[in-house]
DNA sequence: TACCTGCAAATCGTATACGATCTGTAGCAG
DNA sequence: CTGCTACAGATCGTATACGATTTGCAGGTA
């Protein structure tokens, strides 16, 4: 086999990470050890490492003799979550402004093109989430604060797990968010100062968290 | 014994812990899996598990075939630990301060007090570290995120493992701090407004490291 | 019916055993 | 003396085996 492979450990964190990310898990799913040693061929103890290593991620909840399940959309997780990354990413993004280069303007540019694009023709709210994750990472991708990058990672794989794209429950937020995003180029090519950029990307991530916590208000009585 | 004692890992993972805070281990010690097993009287697996939860908060390096060894004082690892720390912990103090109550505001004057005095007397700054801790956590430990709660906490956790405390290399900055925290209690107290409270929380923390950064290019020639 | 008791299955927690990989050193060739 | 090779020790990676804990259900009792 090849000299450096990845681990069996490091195989079943991939493994078990994309099904959650893809949904092949669904939030509330018991993942058993020995059944995701079989499906891969392997002894569970490298798999018991890779759900503990989802663990620290908050990707699945994990009880004593009891098990794991991958966890679910809660909207107050999923509020912890945002506000979350709204700190980092804001952080992230305003301090990458600077070192922004003219060609990564341009391809954010063009993949805020063509979110617009999709809102004003066939909205699909994962087409859009995704082109959304790609748009910010443009902007952020070459933080120099390795921690604050990992921080920033882990707050987008979290959100994907828990697969509740705002866009879908208010897709009404998508058009908003287009228009701020091209607010935050504007700001980024002039050279605005950093604390300006900083609230700006915050503010933004924020925005799409209340408008979906205003959108649950209205759908139940939990006040939350 | 007890029927709900820590699981063999956890009881590893606090040993370890508590080796690296408290400086048993050394930046740079090697951590033996069979070596710390047998110290603990247990077998590797469950000590693995909690080298590689250590790994994840950055606390030890490890190379896979090699083992496992002791983040150092790495410069550059204490300038991107400090800085997430100013970034998390001056979110999350600006967003406890509504709720701070007289009482708690009290306490941490009481400690800022304590620090005043050491500085005058005999300044020691392991102690002076100590309450510094003690003055913050009393500022945010009520937040009612639980991420970012967990991120501030890991924050401190690597800085108590550096043991770089920057009042060790830079005596003088202990003064400005005293006096950096009673206009943070007083911007408290008055009920200043989030941004002002964050970003002087935020720089508070990034004018310790810029001593530090600043005492430690006189010292060396290496720019970083 | 409602509740308690006890057993059995499922699942995790850990120990032990063995194979894989790396590191350093001794010995040999040039 | 220098540089390469091969071997031995140390250490990690994983599989297997067994014990511990939890959960659910069946059966009995009030």
């Amino acid at each position: 086999m090849q000299p450096t492979g990845l681990s069996k450990a490091d195989q079943a964190h991939q493994h078990v990470l994309k099904g959650i990310t893809t949904g092949h898990y669904q939030p509330g799913d018991r993942l058993v050890l020995s059944t995701i040693a079989d499906e891969l061929g392997m002894s569970v103890v490298p798999v018991r490492e890779a759900i503990r290593r989802l663990q620290t991620d908050n990707l699945v909840q994990f009880e004593r003799n009891v098990g794991a399940t991958v966890t679910g959309i809660d909207p107050v997780e999923y509020r912890h979550t945002m506000e979350t990354l709204a700190l980092t990413e804001g952080y992230s993004t305003a301090q990458c402004a600077p070192l922004v280069t003219q060609e990564t303007l341009e391809k954010a540019r063009g993949i805020n093109e063509q979110m617009r694009a999709l809102v004003a023709h066939d909205f699909a709210p994962e087409k859009f989430t995704e082109l959304n994750e790609q748009f910010h990472s443009a902007l952020f991708e070459h933080h120099q604060n390795p921690h604050i990058l990992d921080l920033v990672h882990r707050g987008w794989n979290r959100l994907a797990a828990l697969r509740s794209s705002t866009f879908s429950f208010v897709p009404s937020r998508a058009i908003s968010s287009v228009a701020e995003h091209e607010e935050l180029l504007k700001l980024i090519a002039d050279g605005a100062e950093f604390s300006i950029i900083e609230s700006a990307a915050r503010n933004h991530r924020l925005n799409t968290l209340h408008a979906y916590l205003d959108h649950h208000a209205k759908s139940t009585t939990i006040d939350f």
